[in-house]
DNA sequence: CTAAACCCTGGACCTTGGTCCAGAGTCAAG
DNA sequence: CTTGACTCTGGACCAAGGTCCAGGGTTTAG
């Protein structure tokens, strides 16, 4: 048969078996024709719609935005609207970096003043500066 | 009166009503007397402990980091293991931003690649990339 | 005195992306 | 035919960090 059970597709995608039914369940990933005992039985395209889930995962899409990309890939229409969700997700991307930023120059801050070992917490700048008594 | 009401910590530490009640289950706000009615009432203390918490959120450590933080400040002993928290804090956001870096390079690459309009989902390159076809 | 505003507790609920389970049916090998 | 592996469903549960609610008691301003 060249039709695949749920655990072949997941294990060819790379995921758990939950995972799939969730997937469905999501609305990622159409309902599949059943056996007549009811077992899925998905097509072997099924494999490279999971692969796209994944790599738009890892993109940081979130499945909601993902059941965006596949419906809009589906329709085959203007590609403007798929360009437009990977924008979104790029500012998205960068504003966290920026924000990821500040953070690391805090804590680089922070590290960098302590003298670490001949120091007591009562004065530990870190300490210090968590409780607003000076701004590193 | 030179206590606090939990909704008078709340607003003056910036922070919600249950909130603070919160903090105190997960033991990062230590339990306050209580008036004869069973009423919270925090000393004025209790402003900077929650400004501390807010501080240290800020910079991205966890709730059960911060209770660790306070419970060395509370100890007064050796600061060096203030600094090992701080730095492990550091070398986490720094592996974070990395990877935000990669993702960001890649939806780059689709943003650029993507005609925008003029172009039908069938053949957008960002389709493409996401199911594999071709790397960008 | 009364009404509004406050506080108490314990527990339910939220988000995201799954993971696990019980109880029942199905399939393949030997 | 039996055994073990597989599948089905619906729903519970997880992390983290809260947020909200009901049903009751308290406090305070007018």
């Amino acid at each position: 048969m060249n039709t695949l059970s749920v655990s072949q597709l997941a294990s060819q995608a790379g995921v758990g078996i939950d995972t799939v039914r969730y997937y469905e369940r999501a609305g990622l990933l159409p309902k599949p024709p059943r056996r007549p005992s009811g077992y899925r039985a998905y097509p072997q395209q099924s494999v490279e719609r999971l692969r796209f889930i994944r790599r738009a995962k890892a993109l940081g899409f979130s499945l909601e935005e993902i059941a965006e990309l596949l419906a809009l890939s589906d329709r085959s229409g203007d590609a403007e609207q798929i360009r437009r969700l990977a924008a979104t997700r790029l500012a998205e991307v960068e504003r966290r970096i920026a924000e990821l930023q500040r953070v690391r120059d805090g804590l680089h801050r922070l590290v960098d003043a302590c003298p670490g070992h001949d120091a007591d917490t009562r004065d530990c700048p870190i300490l210090s500066a968590l409780n607003g008594e000076v701004t590193l």
